[in-house]
DNA sequence: AGCACGCCGACT
DNA sequence: GTCGGCGTGCTC
């Protein structure tokens, strides 16, 4: 729910310096005003406790009281957290996000504390130092952590275990049995700090203008947005690597921004080759003692160097001197739920509230970055060519009209050739199939009744290695029934449409001699097991590499030659906005991944539609022509970059009350001028978590304020507490 | 987000 | 007869 602005000057008398107004990490309307006793001296960004009902909440203090509650109901603030107060550029990005995307202001402030202990003093480390006798049982393992700690220095536990590799278990089983004693260490483990003074790698003539370039902006110290548009292999790493050295060298804090399955060991390993030290890492897989040490060495400076997904943003720099977004164009960097952010873009507005350069990185720029690039707003920088000797992949398309698999299978004739040469030769291919699981629809073969999911309107996958049915959307989870619940009739299901599982059994039968494996985000937990799948390929035990869009992203198989594109035309189905845009960029991304050292790659995309404009400008080898179709296509319907959108998403446990508020909201759409509103239309997924859910869609001229526009439209409506409205400023995805 | 209050099913 | 399920509402 979203409130206008209150303003009562009857009572706006009451602020004064001995209150104050607190944002509290909580998706309240809005900061809460509180008392500060006598002997507190309280400034904007100080972290308090604040009695908040019968618990106590930590607090920002964000700036003089509203005085919008009457003064007699307000509480003392109980403390002030004696911490670096929150900046002000940190406090200005999150009102200034909490602005544009309509969500409540402490909503994104808990985004800025993602660890509820991060606060609180150093605990110190628990460690181990060698004070008994051995073990009476012996063990391997345990003898070979008896060797390590032999030199009687005091190690924590996870250091014991990674040293002497062994299991986190073996050290604390030597305490219990008396070998070791307990020592506590004062401060939390340092960071290794990456130097900006270690000589960079030799550039060519078009990496170092853009390396120049980059360098004196970071110098000059002012904010400056670029446009790094480069083919895969063109050095695009290199070139901001340059600027992060800069920014080192300046004594500055540099967040280089991935998207989350990008951020690889491969990534890391380049980054230590060049400053000669791993930079600080910032992903879902942290636990909480690492994130907590990691966004204390961020607020005092000691990390210099963060490279992390989208949530990195909301971290408390000190210093920050540049920041990188790399691989721009991911859908990753918007997220849905919560407060709907682009972090690409907020990354934009956080360069500029830290009056620091913004760089951001793509083979395949969105069109909207491509836009800002053109109007001027975005510096340029463009590097059309493969560094070094590496040739663009050749690509080919194969028309599944003319050469169609054979029943029940996916891979053509072409394709099947391809592989046979590669795998002959002892070169690596790859198919990709952005498809998890065996087969994404299971039918029954008597009666044609499709098994869905329960709680939402799609499919269930089946996912044979495990031997169940999933759904991918809510995570419901359930065996193949024995009889169809439709008509009874047993063992009558079948599998309809690959997945990768069903792709890798016809891989299998077709190329028993093969080494097969599969990458997708279910088959590898973990960024360590997907390091090692990574790593097993470049040492060549893998012949043929079958994956979902995971392998797209972020690594580099020098020894792959061939990559087939199982299904090219998967993408544009459902013909969303971005459709297009999003298979030439999935798309470009798998096909920078073959040919890497001095082997040229080539291309196979499978398609039943050679002529559409997406897969023929692939085909052509040339993703101009597309960009300059799409964007023509879009300035003619109207829409992004040339337009703004805001989604909207109604949902409730009954679709009645749904649709009720969805029909309310399209009755009462803003007649601004330049506006336009469609819908209300049952969503994509009408049924998600068991919410029935309803779409709207806001289109308004690039000169129209969309966020007061949705607000005064919001604020005319009723919304029963039943119903949830979502608002999504600048949607990504239409599901 | 918590933690309350408030109305309908399985237990001592 | 109560204990307790989680649906809605409030917290300066």
């Amino acid at each position: 729910m979203v409130e206008l602005p209150f303003d009562n000057p009857g009572t706006r008398s009451t602020a004064s310096r001995d209150s104050v107004s607190v944002l509290l990490p909580l998706p309240l309307a809005g900061a809460y005003d509180y008392l500060v006793p006598d002997d507190l001296d309280l400034a904007p960004g100080d972290i308090v406790m604040a009695p908040l009902g019968k618990r106590e909440v930590m607090g920002v203090v964000w700036g003089p009281a509203s005085g919008e509650v009457a003064s007699a109901k307000l509480r003392p603030v109980a403390a002030r957290i004696d911490s670096a107060p929150m900046r002000d550029e940190l406090r200005r990005l999150v009102d200034w996000v909490a602005g544009y995307t309509l969500s409540p202001p402490g909503a994104v402030l808990r985004m800025c504390f993602p660890v509820p202990e991060a606060l609180e003093p150093a605990a110190g480390r628990k460690a181990y130092r060698l004070a008994g006798p051995p073990p009476e049982r012996m063990t391997g393992p345990r003898s070979r952590v008896l060797e390590l700690m032999a030199d009687g220095l005091a190690r924590t536990a996870s250091e014991i275990a990674e040293l002497a590799g062994v299991g986190a278990g073996v050290a604390n089983g030597l305490a219990s049995a008396g070998s070791f004693e307990t020592v506590q260490l004062a401060a939390e483990a340092p960071f290794a700090e990456p130097r900006g003074d270690h000589p960079g790698p030799t550039l060519s003539e078009a990496q170092d203008a853009a390396a120049g370039a980059l360098v004196g902006q970071v110098e000059a110290g002012r904010f400056a947005v670029t446009l790094l548009e480069g083919v895969t292999g063109s050095g695009k790493t290199e070139v901001y690597f340059e600027a992060i050295a800069a920014a080192l060298e300046a004594g500055r804090q540099v967040l280089v921004m991935l998207p989350e399955i990008a951020l690889t060991a491969q990534w890391l390993d380049r980054f230590e080759a060049r400053f000669g030290a791993a930079p600080a890492a910032w992903h879902s897989e942290l636990t909480r003692g690492e994130r907590r040490r990691v966004w204390r060495g961020i607020a005092d400076g000691r990390v210099r160097v963060l490279v992390g997904a989208r949530s990195a943003l909301f971290l408390p720099f000190r210093a920050l001197g540049l920041i990188v977004v790399d691989e721009e164009h991911d859908a990753a960097y918007k997220q849905e739920d919560g407060v709907a952010y682009n972090a690409r873009d907020m990354a934009v507005v956080r360069a500029r509230l830290n009056d620091c350069p913004a760089v951001l990185a793509t083979a395949t720029p969105a069109l909207e970055t491509l836009a800002n690039a053109r109007s001027g707003r975005y510096c340029h920088l463009h590097m059309p060519s493969r560094h070094g000797v590496a040739e663009l992949p050749d690509v080919a398309l194969v028309d599944l009209r003319k050469t169609p698999p054979g029943r029940q299978e996916w891979l053509s004739p072409p394709l099947v050739a391809a592989l046979e040469e590669t795998l002959a030769a002892g070169e690596q291919a790859m198919l990709f199939l952005n498809r998890r699981g065996y087969a994404p629809l299971t039918l029954c073969g008597a009666c044609g009744h499709r098994l869905e999911c329960p709680n939402c309107s799609a499919w269930l996958v089946e996912h044979r290695l495990i031997g169940r049915l999933q759904c991918h959307h809510c995570g419901f989870s359930g065996g193949l029934p024995k009889q169809c619940p439709e008509c009874e009739a047993d063992e009558s299901f079948k599998a309809c449409g690959p997945g990768i599982e069903r792709l890798a059994e016809e891989a299998a039968a077709r190329f028993p001699e093969a080494r097969l494996a599969m990458m997708a985000s279910d088959t590898l937990r973990g960024p360590k097991a997907v390091a090692e799948m990574v790593a097993s390929v470049e040492r060549r035990e893998i012949d043929l590499l079958i994956g979902t869009q995971i392998v797209a992203k972020g690594h580099h198989f020098p020894y792959l030659t061939l990559v087939g594109v199982v299904d090219a035309d998967l993408g544009l189905k459902g013909g969303d906005l971005r459709a297009g845009e999003r298979t030439y960029q999935l798309i470009s991304q798998v096909a920078g991944r073959a040919g890497r050292a001095e082997r040229p790659g080539r291309v196979i995309l499978q398609t039943w539609m050679p002529e559409h404009p997406v897969i023929a400008a692939l085909g052509a080898g040339d993703p101009g022509r597309f960009i300059e179709s799409e964007m023509e296509g879009r300035q003619a319907a109207g829409m992004p970059p040339f337009s703004r959108l805001v989604a909207i998403i109604v949902s409730a446990g009954e679709g009645a009350a749904a649709g009720g508020v969805a029909r309310d909201l399209a009755r009462k759409a803003p007649r601004e001028a330049g506006c336009q509103v469609f819908g209300p239309a049952p969503a994509p997924l009408a049924l998600l978590r068991g919410r029935h859910r309803f779409r709207l869609l806001l289109r308004a001229g690039r000169d129209v304020n969309v966020q007061t526009v949705t607000r005064r439209w919001l604020s005319r409506v009723q919304v029963p507490a039943n119903v949830r409205l979502q608002v999504d400023i600048d949607p990504y995805s239409f599901m």
